[in-house]
DNA sequence: ACAATAGTGTCTATCAGACACTATAAC
DNA sequence: GTTATAGTGTCTGATAGACACTATTGT
């Protein structure tokens, strides 16, 4: 068991002490872009390099609170992130090089992040492209890109399973909002019609508000919907397609 | 980031110690029930009750190999588990009631344990029931409890999506024995016709050997198969019924 | 008028589940 | 023979995707 038994327990020498932190990937769409925040560092180890926002876990702290207050910290975004789960914890020995830290990773999702700000000297925020990061465009610090990638696997499940997507928006948002969560996470592009019966069939998924939205490049003006705040799991699934080609 | 900057990182004093532990869910099938691995404990806290196997992990050690070496040295069960996959990590401040731990959660498949002694002072490694546990009829200790369930539900969705299913089996297995994981993790039957198409059809599923089995009860001969001993993603999802009642 | 987006109608291929039926063993 | 399990055939209802079509705006 992982407290193990015996003398060892009670003796606060006797286990190897650890650095705990919790590092974050907060998801949101700005610009037709689905984007992270993310830190730009300005010390060494991996100065100049992006990094997720994060921090050492407090010793009486419970890990998504840690997870909750760095963000807020590291960003100046007061508003904490509207969907937070956490994805996996990683420990490798050597990744980072100045001590044994391990680090309990979450995704979050976030509608309308407001212009992020340094909170601490820890260097400064900005808004990141998903596409950016997962090509190499940008250097991560640390196994931060690993944690990115593994991130964006979570979230695309999660789209299958949950009303998730509707975190990336705040009051009201047109069906093709919805779409384009999808389109962007997933990497390609559904057809519209299909989804517009498939999301308003699902019960609890998105409710009419009854007002219109106009489209800036014209068109028929869309319906808008609302949702719950909270995530809930759908109660018939969005099955994404197997070996779906990624659009280029 | 999980790193900060700056001169606390560079102070080995300037962060919080935490324990950090690996517990491993060990999932097994005998005797038709799908049962644990788990640990009675002969010292306080929690005396008597039963624990995941686990421990402290090593200052240099990764996490896995870390799940991977408290096992064997907790249930003497020498051949390391078939298939072990990260769960996820628990660290609420007040889990341990002597100090912080944060542990990071495996769960893990294996075919065929053979009889468990306890290979350290922990107490005695045995076989438990995966019902007792979940219906409460066994006292876990710690937050184990709320791991196992955890564990199960991961179980359960990886059992749709991946090939792990045969990890609960040696050499040679009946389209049934590969049935039995799906109705006993899942908790309800499934058609005995469909299933056998539906895996069959399923590219690099099942492999036939050529052989077969004799049946106790009579019946025709089953024909026995082999498997891939990695777990792949499937091709072709088994999906479960949502909504499905539980068997009593 | 045309372009663009929203939303509906409809067809089809696929697939899960139900269930009848055949095959081969023990008793 | 009966019972039990393995495995196949076949039907049906649900559903995802393709795509034509209508609706409503800007230019």
């Amino acid at each position: 068991m992982s407290e193990s038994t015996g003398a060892e327990s009670y003796d606060p020498g006797a286990y190897p002490p650890f650095a705990v932190t919790v590092d974050i990937v907060v998801f949101t769409i700005r610009d037709d872009r689905l984007q992270l925040v993310l830190i730009q560092r300005n010390e060494p180890p991996f100065q100049r390099a992006w990094a997720l926002p994060g921090g050492f876990v407090h010793i009486d702290e419970d890990l998504e609170a840690a997870a909750r207050r760095e963000f807020v910290e590291e960003t100046g975004v007061d508003a904490g992130p509207t969907h937070l789960a956490q994805l996996r914890t990683y420990g490798a020995p050597d990744r980072d090089p100045r001590m044994r830290v391990v680090t309990v990773a979450w995704w979050a999702v976030m509608a309308e992040v407001p212009d992020p700000e340094a909170g601490t000297d820890a260097g400064y925020a900005d808004l990141v492209g998903v596409d950016d990061v997962v090509e190499g465009r940008v250097e991560l610090a640390f196994d931060h890109r690993q944690i990115v990638l593994d991130a964006l696997d979570a979230l695309g499940d999660e789209l299958e399973n949950s009303t998730v997507a509707t975190s990336f928006w705040k009051e009201a948002f047109r069906i093709s909002d919805l779409r384009k969560v999808y389109e962007l996470v997933w990497g390609f592009e559904l057809e519209p019609g299909n989804f517009q019966r498939k999301v308003r069939s699902i019960e609890g998924f998105v409710e009419p508000t009854g007002a219109r939205s106009l489209n800036p490049d014209g068109g028929r003006p869309a319906q808008l919907f609302m949702s719950e705040p909270t995530v809930r799991p759908l109660s018939s699934s969005l099955r994404r397609e197997r070996d779906r080609k990624k659009k280029p």
